[in-house]
DNA sequence: TAAGCGTGGGA
DNA sequence: TTCCCAAGCTT
């Protein structure tokens, strides 16, 4: 009697052969024969790489990994570090809503949980800063549980696997099913970092290496001679361009007027120069009443929703200026432009190359 | 459901 | 230069 995954377990055998032979080595990572060995991964560690790899590529994530695992080692460490202390360490890696939650969720599986962080999918989902992807992530991953991740690359291969046309987001489901039906029992964090390694290294979006790819006899786009086409996505809006101005102010002996950003929105919670609101005709609006001397060279950089156009103004900072509730003096010798976020780091940088 | 939310690298 | 996009989450 055959049963009834019969057709694909063929399938995931496959893709285990291939990355046995294929995983790459990342630092978050427990290679397959380690594994095989009953070598488990440290959650904190799979918890901390999954949040940094939301919507951000390996070669970003590994020097700020580096840096926070040998700053703050568990997740203990993590959750009595000041907030300035992880947003600085944060900064330039973006979408900093997923520090801000990074410390809340530390926090919370140190006093909540005694410092473990939870096994199961609906324990995980629960904690700040993780959702569907990461809870399936961490429960296959850290736990070996039977969870089904959904990533872009394991959308992407699913729909070219399937050659499924419908377009994303609306195709998700269609395509998490897909993927559920072809989850290892035996092995599923293994399966879950191959089908991902397979959609980053082989299946990728340009230029799919479906020569060399372990699925490509089954693949039904690669039949069809549309894999490249795949998946089909919804058209994205056009970025519109805002202006502003960003003052920056430094006092005699070096020191710098900065702000901090309230915690909600963009760059919510880091630090930054104080600036005038960003829109299509921005009313000047210096933190306090100089000569401020346009610096003559403008900040360019783009988030993912619109284009920035920044004027930079200069002026000396009265060493009796007396910082409002949102601002802070930064004496100059704990002043680190890696602080900043990026877009903020670059009006630095524009200064000193004055 | 759709919009808001960063950045850097590659084509 | 411009566009796409990379291991998504929150509201």
């Amino acid at each position: 009697m055959r049963d009834h995954d019969s057709d694909t377990q063929p399938l995931s055998q496959t893709l285990l052969e291939w990355y046995d032979q294929h995983a790459r080595s990342l630092p978050w990572r427990v290679s397959p024969a380690d594994r095989a060995a009953g070598i488990w991964p440290d959650p904190y560690r799979i918890w901390l790489s999954e949040v940094m790899l939301q919507q951000t590529t390996v070669a970003a994530v590994k020097d700020y990994f580096h840096r926070f695992t040998t700053r703050w080692p568990t997740v203990a460490d993590l959750a009595t570090a000041p907030d300035a202390d992880v947003m600085g360490e944060w900064a330039g890696l973006g979408y900093y809503a997923r520090a801000r939650n990074l410390l809340k969720c530390a926090r919370v599986v140190a006093s909540d949980h005694c410092g473990v962080f939870p096994d199961t999918y609906d324990g995980l989902i629960a904690l700040p800063g993780i959702g569907p992807y990461t809870a399936a992530a961490i429960s296959a991953i850290a736990f070996d549980r039977q969870e089904t991740v959904l990533d872009g690359n394991v959308e992407r291969v699913m729909a070219r696997l399937y050659d499924i046309h419908t377009p994303l987001p609306a195709a998700k489901s269609e395509l998490k099913t897909k993927a559920a039906a072809l989850t290892s029992a035996a092995r599923p964090g293994d399966h879950a970092q191959a089908v991902m390694d397979l959609g980053a290294t082989i299946c990728t979006p340009r230029n799919p290496a479906c020569g060399i790819c372990p699925w490509r006899s089954p693949c039904a786009a690669r039949l069809a001679g549309t894999a490249a086409e795949l998946p089909k996505k919804t058209p994205k809006k056009p970025k519109p361009t805002r202006l502003g101005y960003i003052y920056l102010a430094r006092s005699k002996d070096g020191n710098w007027l900065l702000e901090q950003r309230p915690d909600k929105g963009l760059l919510g919670g880091m630090l930054g120069w104080p600036g005038s609101d960003w829109n299509d005709a921005p009313q000047p609006a210096p933190p306090f009443e100089a000569e401020w001397q346009d610096l003559g060279a403008e900040v360019r950089h783009t988030f993912t929703h619109f284009h920035l156009i920044l004027q930079v103004m200069l002026a000396e900072l009265p060493d009796d200026y007396i910082p409002n509730a949102s601002q802070l003096v930064m004496p100059r010798h704990d002043f680190k432009p890696s602080d900043l976020p990026t877009v903020m780091r670059k009006a630095f940088e524009l200064w000193k190359g004055r």
